[in-house]
DNA sequence: GCCGTTTTCGGCCCGACTGTTTTCAGTCG
């Protein structure tokens, strides 16, 4: 509710960026990070979160009591869904749609078109044929690419990385790196920021507009450009000086609200932030710009990692030293979810998984099929009693890997799991996941949860929501109970590495943080021998979700990880 | 609308690009 109230006091207030838009926007930011009900808090509770005032504490209150804001419902009156939709539109902001309504009685999207065919916008005040063009062109790319569509993360990544390694690839360019919400590891991406270093613009932002992935230019000048693909996401190229980068990439890197706060923090002592600098106001003598590091150090921090730079209280945490201890890749020891094509959807086969495993340098492995009761990929009794076989062969093949012998549970809509007891109780390791029966309601999902979390043999509960970024939403439960039961069985939850699961999701992780008696294990879920990889993606998310390394099981020792495995 | 280790009033992050203007408004990030 309060969202939308920002959304329309950008049109009542003619500007996205008026004082009391971003104050709305601050209390949706500061009650969107509460790990409590907000439903629950009194209004003197609420103002004491920061952002949050005595206004919109009582909103919130009136909207709890009465389901309804007075303001939403007068703002809605005079700017309908119809209408707000033309903001939508690229191009076209607050004050234009307002114009068009006041000069031409522009009330929605079609009557737009009207407009534009009849050729009634080029006579507006501060318009001509090129806006027109220009908004005519927005229209189309409504449908396609809008402002509120955000494209996933495993489709972004991929295009980023490649798009990344042929900027680096240009003579002129000294290096480069791609920012905005993809650093950060947003789950889904507005558009793909890359910032480059050069002392030559020119060639390099010409090489960038000639690539073949450039479908469309939308604008380009002498240090930044954009450009959208053929599916319509856009790319920004911005270039700076070698000297700049670390200002510039803290700059394009956010979020909006993470550097409005180190922009205070900079006011506050006499400088000035930019993404050029951190310089004198008075002077303009520069404080710091090579690197990130060197900002923050300037301004009294240490080094905020991306995925962590939400403006959520990174900062006041940074200050104080009490920022989470956050894991690396290179702090994970095994892999505790891993197939073969032994499950019917595995693509690599037992041997070469395993040396893999081996090949990575990792200390334990559990091989993890599916069960029985996933109808086509599942193992059959026998068969699981094969591959035990085959697992022993390999154990002495690699004495100085542990490879555990595990499954992947399927918990059914009772919370039931395959096999029987005797059966299950013989596996070295489980993880029980969610596979089917996704529309229950959240109470029926928090029982099989509890149902699975509370069995003596399940290790892990595997990508907990069992949701596909962009496709299928995640499974609702009650967190806290989950969190309750895991903390007591000493079952842990699994952060799942791939790029369109991220399960659990970082928001939750994050209302999870402060549960110190719960533990996590990172898996990258793999079923082919190149998705090890997939492990970065896992440890990106765990950090974006704040969850402290000492909780993440897997980055444990070997003696100490199979001491706690063996007991839970 | 929010906020305060100079402030309870008067500030609030900063700049590129576009299209329209002759210095700026709107949009966007």
């Amino acid at each position: 509710m309060l969202q939308e109230l920002a959304d329309l006091m950008k049109l009542e207030e003619g500007s996205p960026q008026s004082f009391r838009v971003r104050a709305y926007e601050k209390a949706v930011g500061a009650i969107r990070e509460l790990t409590s009900d907000v439903a629950g808090m009194t209004a003197r509770e609420l103002e004491a979160l920061d952002g949050v005032g005595a206004s919109t504490a009582k909103k919130i209150r009136v909207y709890v009591e009465t389901g309804t804001i007075e303001r939403v419902e007068k703002l809605r009156q005079k700017y309908p869904p119809s209408f707000v939709q033309l903001t939508k539109i690229p191009g076209l902001g607050p004050k234009t749609a307002v114009m068009l309504r006041d000069r031409l009685g522009i009330e929605d999207v079609e009557q737009l078109r009207a407009a534009l065919e009849a050729e009634k916008l080029r006579d507006l005040p501060g318009m001509g044929a090129k806006s027109e063009e220009k908004i005519a062109h927005g229209l189309e790319r409504l449908g396609l690419h809008g402002k509120d569509r955000r494209t996933p993360i495993q489709e972004a990544m991929p295009i980023a990385r490649e798009l990344l390694a042929e900027v680096e690839a240009l003579p002129q360019v000294r290096r480069a790196e791609y920012c905005g919400s993809l650093r950060r590891f947003r789950e889904t991406i507005g558009d793909i920021d890359i910032v480059a270093a050069s002392t030559d613009p020119a060639p390099v932002m010409a090489a960038f507009l000639e690539l073949p992935i450039v479908h469309e230019v939308i604008g380009q000048g002498d240090t930044k450009s954009s450009v959208l693909t053929a599916s319509g996401l856009q790319i920004d190229l911005r270039v700076v000086a070698p000297s700049e980068f670390g200002a510039a990439t803290l700059y394009f890197t956010g979020s909006k609200q993470h550097n409005i706060e180190l922009r205070q923090r900079a006011i506050d002592r006499g400088w000035t932030l930019n993404e050029y600098a951190l310089a004198d106001a008075e002077t303009e003598e520069t404080v710091a710009s090579r690197t990130e590091k060197a900002i923050y150090e300037a301004l009294g921090l240490p080094f905020i990692a991306p995925e962590l730079r939400e403006g959520i209280g990174e900062i006041a945490a940074a200050e104080a030293g009490s920022l989470p201890r956050l894991v690396e890749e290179k702090d994970i020891k095994g892999d505790l979810h891993v197939h073969s094509t032994w499950s019917g959807d595995g693509r690599s086969s037992l041997d070469d998984m395993v040396r893999a495993g081996a090949d990575r340098g990792l200390q334990y492995i559990a091989i993890t099929e599916h069960a029985e009761n996933l109808a086509i990929n599942g193992l059959s009794r026998d068969e699981v009693r094969s591959e035990a076989n085959e697992i022993a062969r390999l154990r002495n093949e690699y004495p100085d890997l542990t490879i555990l012998h595990g499954s992947e549970l399927n918990i059914g809509p009772d919370g039931t799991l395959d096999y029987d007891m005797d059966f299950l109780m013989a596996f070295d390791w489980c993880v029980a996941s969610v596979h089917s029966h996704f529309d229950l309601p959240a109470a029926a999902h928090t029982e099989r949860l509890l149902a699975a979390i509370a069995h003596p043999a399940v290790n892990v509960i595997g990508h907990p929501t069992g949701r596909m970024i962009g496709r299928r939403p995640g499974i609702d439960f009650d967190l806290a109970a989950v969190l309750d039961a895991a903390a007591e069985t000493d079952t842990a939850l699994e952060i799942n590495c791939h790029l369109d699961r991220l399960d659990l999701p970082s928001d939750l992780l994050r209302q999870a943080r402060e549960r110190t008696d719960v533990k996590f294990i990172i898996s990258t879920d793999s079923h082919h021998t190149r998705e090890y990889r997939h492990l970065q993606w896992g440890v990106k998310n765990a950090r974006r979700g704040w969850i402290d390394k000492r909780q993440i099981a897997n980055t444990w020792p070997k003696r100490k990880f199979l001491k706690w495995a063996a007991r839970a």
